[in-house]
DNA sequence: AACACTATACTTAGAGA
DNA sequence: GTCTCTAAGTATAGTGT
């Protein structure tokens, strides 16, 4: 789509990489904002790049370019995890389920649940996905020191994870506001 | 971008919103498989549509579509929830996340957690965030019936949660066996 | 409903400032 | 590096089957 057609492999020249990614991301995010608004779903994307801000930075400098908002972004990306794998399953009603979603004591579990909750979390973010997938065969160097960096990582994170539960609070609490607005698609 | 220029607001007709999602889809994840190639990058996008697969179903026939694949999409959404907002923290080290990351308690802990954690996970979902974002003022009908429906969806995501905390608890044991196999690129 | 077609609108690669 | 410009490549709205 420019003066030239261009092979679809990994552009060589990092100046033009990183033109073309700006380029691109742009309109990979409008198209996501038209197909939303146009065709009336939900969506989010999530993109991780990785150019150096300056020179060669010694940081891994990786930054996440998100649509839309982060809080919405996450929004979708909550709802993706639950999905995946049983949609076929149908939903089946007992009183339980009417007892808890009415329960005016949610928002006291959740409360009595957060600190256990992020301990959780935090051990969720041990089993680094990323690193996971793309190194799933590691140099068995396991220094001491490497070690204590990724506990160091862990720890920055605890307080990340602790912002993610306060964003959960509110949306329940947003949802309880709300009371039994609820809407007859979901027959 | 066709014979004739489109407003950007929601397409009315059903069939052609459907027909146009289809397309606009397919467009969309090329594009994103695009700028991965060509810019050497991490991303994912998750679209949740709801068209009706016959006439007037009764389901709620939510459906998902993700690119790459669920387990890479799943990869990189991880690693989103980490990193949102606090991004410029540093990392700091303490004995405590050294204790916590190398415990060989942390199954227990989480053993522990599941069954609290599920019900937090499940009132999680009652805030849908598609009718929170969509459908941010409801008309106040909400009759009893509504409720039963929406209780009934939620009781349903009940075992799918379930699902996901087992997935979790794997990963987890994944990343104990691999011991301290850790990188140093986290520094 | 699901394709195939294609005119047209849109995106963007490369170049120049 | 950034910005703008625009030729040229792509995506797709409407149409026909």
């Amino acid at each position: 789509m420019g003066r030239k057609k261009v092979k679809c492999e990994l552009i060589s020249d990092e100046s033009s990489r990183k033109t073309t990614f700006k380029k691109r991301k742009a309109g990979l995010l409008k198209k996501l904002q038209e197909i939303t608004t146009l065709c009336g779903v939900i969506a989010c994307g999530i993109i991780f790049s990785n150019f150096s801000t300056k020179g060669r930075s010694q940081q891994p400098n990786q930054q996440q370019e998100v649509w839309p908002s982060v809080p919405e972004a996450t929004a979708v990306v909550e709802k993706f995890k639950d999905l995946p794998e049983k949609k076929q399953r149908k939903y089946m009603l007992n009183q339980e389920s009417l007892l808890s979603a009415s329960s005016s004591k949610m928002k006291e579990k959740l409360e009595a649940q957060v600190e256990k909750n992020r301990r959780l979390e935090l051990d969720l973010l041990l089993a680094d996905p990323v690193a996971a997938y793309h190194h799933d065969v590691l140099p068995d160097s396991g220094s001491s020191e490497d070690f204590v960096n990724h506990a160091a990582k862990l720890d920055g994170m605890r307080e990340i994870v602790s912002n993610k539960v306060d964003q959960i609070t509110e949306r329940i609490e947003h949802i309880k506001s709300k009371g039994r607005r609820m809407r007859t698609r979901y027959s």
